[in-house]
Order: structure tokens, then sequence, then C-alpha cells
DNA sequence: CGATAAATTGAGACCCGTCAAAATAAGTGG
DNA sequence: CCACTTATTTTGACGGGTCTCAATTTATCG
């Protein structure tokens, strides 16, 4: 372990590096990571990151800015399947194939740091830590998807939507009071499974019983306390300290 | 790569030695890879593997039988998450956090191999391309996921779990005429979030339509192509060779 | 200011869940 | 092997939550 403000910047710089910070990297391991982090992408609103069947190439963390990530099923129907914000890793679902099964579109002027994954392979070849705690990362994907894939009502999954946005914006360090939506009324309603007439009338309904406040996409929580009794169980599970990830046989 | 009746023998005995076998490992990382997968475990019909909030030490993959795995929500309500046939494996989604996130019990007399997490990460240390073959396996189940989390109709839930053990089945090298399904009416419906009953009258009505023949927990393929139909989107994406999860930069 | 898009609100229909009951299978004990 | 019980599955009737269709309101932008 080595400065603790050069890890900082690294960390502002490519925020892979905080995703694999908590398992205590050396300094050179820190380095070698930091090194094939070099690339950087920069989209406007509506650009696409990359596209469904693109050849899998990278990785990417969102350094700011929000992205959508959508696959068109057989019918041609356009699925959400996430979003993305600072902090965030894109692209793991990919990896098996090689092939991108969902695209990957800015939802604001987003700016990316780019991690080719051969190259995170090789290191990670060599810094086995690094590995296991990608392994980690992937685990954590999976066990919230089964939350997220659950049965709830439309009142549930908008308030748990919110509370879920919320806990993820403040992990980052942002400020809580005021929620602000990038995506629109219409990708919430298909991440969460819904009408777009569905969504908005929950949010109507969270507003008039008192629980936020609405003016378009900047939404405030007045009581996050009542939010979360009507999200029921469709809230993921409270942060583990990366101390606790730790096995016996 | 050495004698492949060897090979056949380890993959008899532990289904772990399959899902890491496309990358062509040497002669010394199967068998320490085999080394570590001593350890058996025979569940009796109703009997628990592990249970949710259990610590976390090994994953499993199925010889014998099937199990279902499951997790009680914050209102105490039952979800099923997922089937376990042979060949698959389980416990993936505990490893973040190093406790089970889920319990896992067997609907029928069951026979497991056990596989001690420190030990296979330790071994993945080692040999590299085991781990990235671990992690392949997992960007692939988060990608299926999202394609399970999608919705549909009744219909083509029902129509699409049928296909999907199908698959399963003959890629175990299982006969496809007649599928066995050995978990309740109740348990489908869990894992597809519908009701019991919904799914009792999509099988008729699939049966009726001449698609299906039912005969309790025997089901008969008739028409798999009409079934596909209408199963819509609600398919899983093909199987990959692992030739094509090669990456440049 | 006018045009386009996004969000909200309302009315009606439909799919599916709930409640209830019957049918069938699987045990259980005599 | 047969009555009895119990569990599972199936089928029916009904109601409710959500979707669809449609109109209105509000915001964005040229």
């Amino acid at each position: 372990m080595f400065d603790i403000e050069r890890l900082r910047d690294y960390s502002r710089d490519c925020p892979l590096i905080d995703l694999f910070l908590p398992d205590g990297l050396d300094r050179d391991s820190v380095e070698s990571l930091a090194a094939i982090c070099k690339g950087r992408a920069s989209l406007e609103t509506g650009a696409h990151l990359f596209l469904q069947e693109d050849h899998f190439n990278s990785l990417y963390t969102v350094r700011q800015g929000a992205l959508k990530s959508y696959f068109l099923d057989k019918d041609g129907r356009e699925r959400v399947t996430g979003f993305s914000l600072p902090g965030d890793l894109l692209g793991l679902d990919a990896v098996y194939s090689g092939v991108h099964r969902c695209s990957a579109q800015a939802l604001a002027a987003s700016s990316l740091c780019q991690v080719p994954f051969t190259k995170l392979e090789k290191v990670a070849d060599q810094v086995p830590e690094l590995h296991r705690q990608l392994v980690r990362l992937m685990s954590r994907e999976i066990a919230d998807q089964q939350i997220r894939a659950a049965d709830h009502t439309a009142l549930e999954r908008v308030a748990g939507f919110l509370l879920d946005l919320t806990r993820r914006s403040q992990q980052r360090g942002f400020p809580v009071e005021a929620l602000k939506l990038d995506m629109s009324r219409s990708d919430i309603a298909n991440y969460l499974r819904l009408a777009t007439e569905t969504v908005s009338r929950s949010l109507s309904d969270l507003q008039r019983a008192g629980l936020i406040k609405i003016h378009l996409r900047d939404i405030k929580i007045v009581d996050p306390e009542r939010l979360r009794i009507s999200a029921g169980s469709m809230t993921t599970a409270p942060e583990w300290s990366a101390d606790h990830a730790r096995y016996r046989d």
C-alpha cells in the first residue's frame, strides 16, 4: 500500500481503481492497473458507446454522466437492462461470448475510462487478487439481479428504483436531497417492466402521499423512511464491507 | 492436453471439469482442479444443501438430481431464483459477500461435488486460464438473467421454460422426447413470477393446441417449432462455442 | 411565439391473481 | 389390497392492477 493521495488521483482518473481497491493491492499492482486505463471516451447525449452485436474489446467505467444499456429482443422490442452512473462498470455481460449483448447509450454528456479486456486479463494473470475481485464484482451483480427480477407491484418498483438511485448517488458522494434523473419516464418504465403511464402515475401517487416532490426529472426525497416502506422488499441488500468477504473451508 | 479418456472420467466425477474444459487446460491444471473436487454431498428429496445466511465455503456442481434455489424476501415470501440440473454450478451469488444469499434444496435424490472456494481460488491463482473461465461463466449468467428478467406473457414464459429445460437436458446428453419435471407447479410459478394456476392453465393451453403432452410432471414436446414461436423472445441465446470468446484490442 | 417532444391524466379493456372447488395422484394404516 | 387422508394439479368465476388508447398539459427548442 502506498501514498493515499496518489491513490485518490488514480481513483478520480479511472473509477476501476476504486472497484478493485478494497482488497489492498500493493503499489505495483495499482500502477499496472492504472497503466491499462489510459483510454478515454467522451459521449454527447444520445451517442452510443457500443452497439449490440459489436465485437467486445473493452470494459468501461463511468467517470461522469449517465448511460442506459438495452437490447433489442427477437420481436424488435427495446429492453432496458440497466443504467450506469459514475463509478459503474459496463460490459461484463459481453465477456463470455466476445460480443456485446446490449447497446450502451449516453443519457447525458458522459466521460468514460476504457479498459481493454485482454490487457486487464494479462494484468490479472499476474495479480491474482485482481482476478478475485473481478469475480466478486460479478458475483454481486448476479445476486442483485436476482432481487430485482422478483415480482413486485408498480409502486414498489418505482419506489425501489428511486431508493436505488439515491443509494448509488450518495455512495459516490453526491448530495442526496435532490435526485436528478438522467433517463426518461419511458426508459424507467421499460427498465422496471411497466408502462410509461404507470410509472408516471406511481410517481404522482408518491408525491400526493408526500413522500417525494417531483419537478420533471428533478426529484426530492421528502420522506425516505416511508418511501422504504412503499418499496417493500424491492430494496437492494445493504452494503457489505470487503472485510466480510473472507472464507474458510 | 492429455488422455481424453482420463478426462472423461474426471468429467463424470465432477462436472466442474467440464465447465472449465473448453479452454484447453494442460494435464497438470486438470489434475490440480480435480484434486480439490474430492468432496461429495448426497441429498434426499427435500434436504437442503445450504441455507440462506449460511457462511459461504464452497461452490457445488450437480452430478445427479435437481435442486431449487430460493430466498425469503423481507416480507417472508419465497422467491425461487433458479433450478440446478446435472452439470450446473451453484453458489456463485454468494462469493461477493461470503454469505449465501439463497437456500438450495434438493427436488430429488441428488449427488453433488463440493468445490471449496478458497482452494479453487488458490489453484486459479496459479492457473490464470481457470480464473478467466470462471469470469466467463459468471458473465454468461449475468447475460442470461437479463434476458430472463424481461417482461413476457404467461404463455411465453411457460413455453420458454420448457424449451430451456429441454435445451439443458439435451446438452447433457439426455433424451429430449420425454421431459421430466422435478419441480412442482408452484415452484415453476414462483420462478416465472406467475400464479400456480396460471402455469397450470398455460400448460393446458399448450396441450390443447397440440404443442405438448402432459402427464403430471412428465412432459412430451410434440411440436418444438411451434413451441418456440409461442415462447416468442423468451428463449436463451444460442450456444456459443468457446472459439468465439477471443478478443482483440 | 409556434412546433415538437415529454409527461401527466383519464377511460376502458384485458391479462393475470385471488378465491373456491373439483379432480387426480400419492401416501398411510388397517 | 382397499378406505382414508393429504398433497398436487386442474378448472371455474370474479375482481383488481396494469396496459392500451386517447386527450391534455407542460417543457424544450428553434
